[in-house]
DNA sequence: AATCAAGGAGACAGACCTGTCTACCCAGAC
DNA sequence: GTCTGGGTAGACAGGTCTGTCTCCTTGATT
């Protein structure tokens, strides 16, 4: 993750990042990330406002890095149950730290802001949730692939939001480093089981 | 939630428990607290040595009044497959706050500290870790009641554990407070292809 | 060569943090 | 009545925090 542009903006996004994301926001301050980003406090402030600012800029970039990993995973894949089961394996990869571009795994940044900024009118806590609906958005699309747009495929799709979530705990909390695999396991008979009672005969493509 | 004791010790950790549960632990000084509890700070210092063993004592008054809770809400039940739903259903009553004893839903206070305090080598990391497996440990007692001990079992409970978690993330996250009931269901689909796949005939129980 | 803008370095203000310490209060034991 | 221990109240030290401001360097442009 070594960092490498003129941009000074850039830098102290990707900077502070890694320095929240590593040790949590609050236990952050200004003048580390300053430090470790070698730029002037005057130049933070010039482009930032404060440090909320400072915050927000780095969800978005985290946000806008972890969806394009997780639609880059999905590239060769089919729609529907293929890239469902893609989307868990990219998560195994993320927890057992092959995706340099996301960093040592430390949990989601998302979940980890909102339990410093908790409160639903809080700016940083929206932005969290956003990119967690996006996500939701992504699996939805998928689902609708496999048993058609409907009822059925939102209730698959927040099965299947479960356990992408319970993996992401599991493996920081817990420290179960399979916890994807798991998750893909119960995925995949998830949508055996949806398949089953809706539109009969799609399990075989499992 | 209205703390009514003499012990000035317990009025302290329910006050700091209350307001880290709400605010998240950093966001709080030791001030905040002792005026909230109306203690004098000599007090405070003569029954913890430091913030960091305040902290420790919220998350065991945490793991104490949680499961204390969950194991009430389990007395009514059999053990096994009636015991899981009701797991299920017990979250529900805490995410929709149906729970006096737990306050507010804000997430899971184990989580959220695990976010602020996330180096494994910590010491309110380790607590939180093993709330976590005590309670994978009641989940899996039932698993083996509806399984049998064995690999069976182990991978229906990892899989239980993932829903709990990934509901108590969209509860918290995305504001879906019906994620409790959507575990519920995917965990009763769960169960039963595990009861299809090992013994048979045991999917009748749901 | 002269000018000028961007940024580096860091002092500083004012607030807040943890943790210590002093001074006082008051109920109960002797 | 006197003493004592537990508690209150809060000043204080020493540190860190955010955010502002000043002084200086440097490199590009005119």
């Amino acid at each position: 993750m070594a960092i490498q542009t003129t941009d000074k903006r850039t830098l102290l996004v990707e900077t502070a990042l890694q320095l929240f994301y590593q040790q949590g926001i609050h236990a952050v301050g200004i003048n580390e990330v300053l430090k470790a980003a070698g730029v002037a406090k005057k130049t933070l402030y010039s482009h930032f406002a404060s440090k909320e600012e400072l915050i927000a800029a780095t969800i978005e970039l985290r946000d806008r890095r972890l969806r394009g990993w997780l639609e880059f995973c999905l590239t060769e894949q089919p729609d529907g149950a293929p890239a469902i089961k893609a989307i868990f394996t990219a998560l195994d990869d993320w927890f057992n730290e092959r995706v340099e571009m996301l960093g040592p795994f430390r949990g989601c940044f998302f979940i980890n802001a909102s339990a410093e900024y908790g409160e639903a009118d809080c700016p940083i806590f929206q932005r969290c949730q956003q990119h967690k609906l996006a996500l939701r958005q992504l699996m939805l699309k998928h689902c609708e692939v496999v048993l058609g747009p409907g009822e059925e495929a939102e209730q698959l799709c927040d099965s299947l939001v479960l356990l992408k979530e319970g993996a992401i705990i599991s493996a920081h909390l817990l420290g179960d480093k399979s916890a994807a695999l798991k998750a893909r396991d119960s995925a995949q008979k998830l949508i055996g089981v949806a398949g089953l009672m809706g539109v009969s005969g799609l399990m075989g493509r499992l």
